[in-house]
DNA sequence: CAATAAATACTTACACTGTAAGTATTATCA
DNA sequence: TGATAATACTTACAGTGTAAGTATTTATTG
């Protein structure tokens, strides 16, 4: 009997992709190779590159959909609020992809998710009254603050409920002739007067409300 | 005649890591094989293996002597000024290792000088007054600026000095119409009234400030 | 429909990577 | 000296990204 004509669903750089964002979350960015890749789409290696140029611009094209991901501030608003938002979904966000900060802070992003994504950062500050350098400084430190705090968060090995039994555990390890503050606390994690967590929250609004103040007083 | 007996002057883990230093800041991370690093002592790749137990270790230890070459804030001081001074040294020693910044954030470091910069940390915090909890957030708000800032300066490709030029280069890729705030930007810095650079002093007092106003009104 | 052209997948190959396992050399000590 | 321990070397393997060339499938045209 003649064999069915299997019909190949071609790739296409939408589909390559999308793979490799589903690759990438589950197992992470490590096992994220070009073979694997072509593996989970029932292909080989090299046939991405008919679709892709390379693992570079696969990397790339990864940050910038997370990237679509993050919420655009409004401009004419509250911009406190505005910005506060936008740094809480992103953190959110990268908290779902662990994979993506590292690209982020580490390889130069310019596609046009990214541009779009500081246009209207951009945006929403000068509305709000910030000078064109203050709109550019102010960014750039919320989004430093932003990455830094989560990739801190994303790898500390730890999971919060852990800190205690993880605490006693290490104490030995952490005499406090050596290290009394370091002791100390741990200590306070141990007794269960210090949960251990960091506040992403705490230091952005410092820094939110620094930028007002220094919006007010002009700059 | 008989060969002159060529001494062998044997590894040592020290020499390694001193070795994968040189090479690491001379040439880049991407340049640190066991292999390279190997060549450079003029000796085998395995035999690396002698007195280093693997790559991650070797990592660990370039990320610790990074580490130790920062400065410790002093208790007892001006706590503003303490931290100031740290968070400027680690940002001036961190641009010297550019490859130090992306593998001190993902990656668990707790090394004697890592947990001895933390404690003195957390030590002068304390001593001015912090309770544990907001110490421990102080240190870790703090950082994770200090690294995200370091981040976004060293993946950034343009020296100050090329600002003016490459947004020149690039405006037709950012029309008015897609980008209106990224191109008002780029006019600025090609008008010369922003030069484009970065303030990491701007977050930093802020937060700075933030934290002052936190400890006095206690948390 | 058959023939041609274009798109796309596959195959092979190369220069790398980290490192496990086994062997040869050198240095030290009895 | 000979035995022992330390250390370097050799070989090998399973990975990696991707250049170059070949085969196959699809689309277009006569």
């Amino acid at each position: 009997m003649a064999p069915v004509a299997k019909k190949r669903a071609p790739l296409s750089p939408e589909k390559v992709f999308a793979m490799a964002l589903r690759l990438v979350d589950k197992k992470g960015l490590v096992s994220l190779s070009m073979r694997n890749l072509a593996q989970a789409m029932k292909v080989e290696a090299m046939s991405l590159y008919n679709h892709v140029p390379g693992k570079e611009r696969l990397l790339d094209g990864l940050v910038e959909m997370v990237v679509g991901e993050l919420e655009l501030p409004a401009a004419g608003g509250n911009w406190q609020c505005a910005m506060r938002g936008r740094a809480l979904t992103a953190h959110h966000v990268l908290m779902r992809h662990p994979w993506a900060p590292m690209l982020l802070v580490s390889r130069m992003n310019i596609g046009p998710n990214m541009l779009q994504y500081i246009d209207r950062t951009v945006g929403c500050l000068r509305e709000a009254g910030f000078s064109w350098p203050m709109a550019d400084h102010a960014w750039n430190t919320l989004d430093a603050f932003t990455y830094g705090f989560t990739l801190q968060r994303l790898n500390f090995p730890l999971e919060p409920k852990q800190y205690a039994s993880a605490a006693t555990q290490f104490l030995p390890m952490i005499p406090v002739e050596t290290y009394p503050y370091m002791n100390g606390l741990s200590q306070e994690i141990i007794a269960g007067r210090h949960n251990g967590l960091q506040h992403f929250e705490l230091g952005l609004d410092l820094l939110l409300d620094g930028l007002e103040r220094v919006r007010t007083r002009g700059s």
